[in-house]
DNA sequence: CTTATTTGTTAGCAGCCGCTAACAAAACAA
DNA sequence: TTGTTTTGTTAGCGGCTGCTAACAAATAAG
């Protein structure tokens, strides 16, 4: 089971909104996202399948170890690639919303190419 | 009607063969895309719906010009990324890849910026 | 304890966009 | 002209992912 944008996208609201609140439950993710419940509960059933996730008895979503990796994976995609824009002049508005799409489409070659860039030409 | 990644696949498709060929059918976009027919057929529909492509009675493909500027908006951006990738050492493969994905999200803004960005480094 | 609110699930719809199977039409060859 | 090949269309499937409506379960309030 591979994942797709979405999944993803789930992966790495959990895994932010973790970093700010106790516990993460499915209303909180479709708040966060503006998503309707029954969206959200049917991607945290096909997460849990897949073994991203796991839900307890109380309705706590916590990443299993493969979701955690999958969803830091993409937030420091998110993170680089705001950076670089926002280097190159775009407000951050619209280089977080530019890199929310494209974290999800670049590769892991061109991803390090840019990283690596930004720590060879760090702000001066 | 808005265009999705799909639609500007399409158009940036048919825009590429019409720099080869004399004239591009639907056969030819298949051929392209590796897609079936009935797909690109569909697609051709749709797009001739919207306004963006015209086809003649031998089933000849032309862009009107909402079309060829939504090609065109679309193939510079694959140019452009592509170069900046592959200035930032992705070898052109992979830099192609990515550019095919990122070109339909990255937004006005962050293009112009990047674009401006090669403007103002070139190459020495 | 009973009621009201909050949270989650089930069922089913819709749009997007690939696909195959089957057929129709057009172009080409014999 | 007839038969084959090429090209295009129609019908319908299936996966993805949002949605609403309706219900169930759990929690909180009185």
């Amino acid at each position: 089971m591979s994942l797709l944008e979405s999944g993803e996208m789930y992966l790495e609201t959990i895994l932010v909104l973790s970093q700010k609140k106790n516990a993460v439950r499915s209303i909180d993710v479709a708040e966060e996202m503006s998503f309707s419940k029954p969206s959200v509960s049917r991607a945290m059933g096909i997460l849990k399948r897949g073994g991203y996730i796991e839900i307890d008895s109380l309705g706590h979503i916590t990443l299993t170890d493969t979701g955690r990796a999958a969803a830091e994976r993409i937030y420091e995609r998110h993170r680089i690639l705001s950076e670089i824009l926002m280097r190159l002049g775009v407000p951050e508005k619209t280089a977080t919303e530019d890199a929310c799409k494209m974290e999800h489409y670049i590769s892991d070659t061109s991803f390090s190419a840019i990283k690596e860039h930004l720590r060879t030409h760090p702000m001066k």
